[in-house]
DNA sequence: CGGCCCGCACTGGCATACAAGAAGCAGTAA
DNA sequence: TTACTGCTTCTTGTATGCCAGTGCGGGCCG
């Protein structure tokens, strides 16, 4: 088969492997760069990841991949079909729905957080990250907003000061691949300013210390970049079935 | 061929408590049998947990046992400090703090949700549940009790109708090793017939469709019932005095 | 007598070999 | 041509052996 030839090509992608692993085990390499192939999107959803590939490009053992696949299962980034194979989960709509319900309750929570905390450090990187955010609208660089907008966003988890629900937050994130998915937001004319004005009213009210209103704001801010994200998302009519295994 | 006839005979080494007939994979019923242990309280928080033991007691070899830990580990119930050896993870108060206000955040949240959601058969099942909660109570049956009440939060959050809040739900209680816990909580003088009362609340508010109404109720009855917990709870000094995660 | 150091036993990490289910493919018969 | 059947070849699941780091205890030296 043709297939076989391009799988082959590929296999010498592995000179970045071999000089990382120096502090951790293999596995927690192969986790990482896993997790980061997903999210960022290299790898397609729905595609298959077989063992023994990945053994063999990471130059490892097909142990310390499974163990880091079985990892992923559990943070929702693959699908392991036993005796099948293991599969990068693709997200129904209905998924991306349910995951921006969680997110919108951990956000709105951490600006409540926040905002009883007070002034602390967080707060100081929210504002400068800010006056960047005002300058690459300015300057319409949607890249660099997109990297912005995922910094405030953690920075405002962050600091909730809840180890637990930055942990969950992140598995979110994680699901969401949200990397993939801001860009698509941002291409929604308008979409960026507007953003970027929710994100600013958000942390004024966090410095007032209105809870109340910083939460209810962020959680406004979320629907609407859920209802923008939807807007430029294609029909995918496609069947995710196959019930997630989440015993 | 020939190799068919071996296979046989090593069928039935396994026959103790088939309690998950579904799956057939040795590490799922390892992964079910070690999760209830630890929740249910089985096995002392710190205990030290030997592949090789568990291998042994479970019949099978270290491989399946290996990548059993492995995910109790991501799912946050086991510390695997490499070559040193894996221990039931210790919760700290601060982090059982911080996974009660991830509690009230979710269960408030699907308070609101269910609400919203109307007449659904998860409302009939908690009217059962609160009808044998009360009788439970009447005869001051603790043990029936908190059963109910695990029950009780376990359909709110079910009848939120989003698979991702429950998953990270369940997660949350399985940290808490929630089971362990609500014994403590009952423990003190009249918790139960208040938590009863809190329950009534809630259904009754979620029945009226006030989901605000409902949230904030919840929320409080989940910090009630910490608030009752940490009451209860010994003043963190622990007995397995060894080094222990200082976190 | 006390402190240091080396070695042993135990741990998990990894590699490898084998077993067995799943799925596609080819060949045959209707 | 089409449908069915059996096989071939994938896949993961499990067992086992070896390796390397860790911690502890006993022995040796000061």
């Amino acid at each position: 088969m043709i297939q076989r030839a391009v799988r082959e090509m590929e296999e010498y992608s592995v000179n970045r492997a071999k000089s990382e692993p120096k502090n951790g085990s293999m596995q927690a390499t192969v986790i990482a760069e896993m997790r980061r192939r997903i999210i960022k999107g290299d790898i397609e959803p729905g595609a298959p990841l077989s063992e023994l590939a990945l053994a063999d490009e990471f130059g490892v053992s097909r142990t310390p991949v499974r163990e880091a696949l079985k990892q992923l299962q559990t943070e929702g980034l693959v699908e392991i079909r036993p005796r099948v194979g293991t599969f990068v989960t693709i997200p129904s709509r209905r998924e991306i729905t349910e995951l921006f319900e969680m997110k919108e309750l951990i956000e709105g929570a951490a600006a409540r957080l926040l905002a009883q905390r007070g002034r602390v450090p967080e707060i100081d990187l929210l504002e400068r990250n800010l006056r960047e955010a005002d300058e690459a609208v300015e300057r319409d660089d949607r890249e660099r907003y997109a990297e912005l907008v995922h910094e405030f966003h953690d920075l405002l988890v962050a600091g909730a000061d809840n180890t637990k629900l930055q942990a969950h937050y992140r598995m979110l994130m994680n699901q969401l691949a949200y990397a993939r998915l801001v860009m698509t937001s941002l291409s929604q004319p308008g979409r960026a300013t507007q953003s970027d004005r929710e994100h600013h009213l958000v942390l004024e009210l966090i410095l007032a210390k209105d809870g109340d209103s910083a939460e209810q704001v962020m959680r406004e801010h979320v629907r609407a970049s859920r209802r923008a994200l939807l807007a430029g998302l294609p029909i995918s009519g496609r069947h995710a079935g196959s019930g997630v295994a989440s015993n």
